[in-house]
DNA sequence: GTTTTGTTATATGATAAATATAACATACTG
DNA sequence: CAGTATGTTATATTTATCATATAACAAAAC
């Protein structure tokens, strides 16, 4: 999988990797199992710092997106923790929610605007 | 309307601010021309300081949520471009739902939740 | 034994966040 | 008119976060 950061983002780059791997796992381009460059390999490829690249990853084992064994290197593993998982998607989708309610946009149009981005990721 | 800031959270002061601001809206504790206090007066009460708050009420002066006079303060005054707001939507609930696919919860759960929020918010 | 892995420690420069003082222009108040 | 309160701008300082750099450690693989 091509993992590409963008320097002029206003978001750290830890982060913009981060989501790039989970927007791989949505997509299915990563699956479980499947092992993930080096912290220092990656970092070679892309540009950055290791530990750029080695938090990141600690993000990514936290959240419940992959383990981190000291040989087999960082392996995509899910945490099913659906409770947890829709615990803080509810915290996450609050202030757009409230964003898209000022702007008076129904009910009906995030439902439409869900429905669009699933089908996106091939649901 | 009662303004809370968590000092223990990772997010920063005016960015809680911003968001405190956008829940009132949307739950019509804040509605169109009603004024917040000053930026001095606020910055008072909540303890920060007098930039915080100015730093908050100009972010949501240019994200459409209120505009600011030099003696009427700060009102509540919504710019309803919902092109721009349903593309801003768009960008801030991609991530979101990568995640939620990558935890397996399925579409009809994410709506389900939709639903639940704006249910609390009123709607 | 060498290599590779994640991990930890420490230090440094860069950027952003928050604070502190001060001043300005404008409109309301008395 | 003087005085007050408003957002706004400017400058400086401190603090926190991000990213980098170098080094070292422990454990499994070869």
């Amino acid at each position: 999988m091509l993992l590409e950061i963008d320097f002029n983002s206003d978001e750290a780059l830890y982060i913009q990797l981060r989501n790039r791997i989970i927007l791989g796992i949505a997509t299915e381009e990563l699956r479980e199992g499947d092992t993930l460059p080096s912290v220092r390999t990656l970092a070679e490829n892309i540009g950055i710092n290791m530990h750029t690249v080695n938090k990141a990853y600690a993000v990514l084992r936290e959240e419940g997106f992959l383990t981190l064994d000291r040989h087999r290197g960082a392996v995509i593993a899910l945490d099913l923790d659906k409770l947890r998982a829709l615990r803080e998607m509810d915290e996450m989708l609050r202030v757009i929610i409230a964003r898209a309610i000022c702007k008076r946009i129904s009910r009906e149009e995030i439902h439409r605007l869900i429905d669009e981005i699933m089908d996106d990721f091939g649901g």
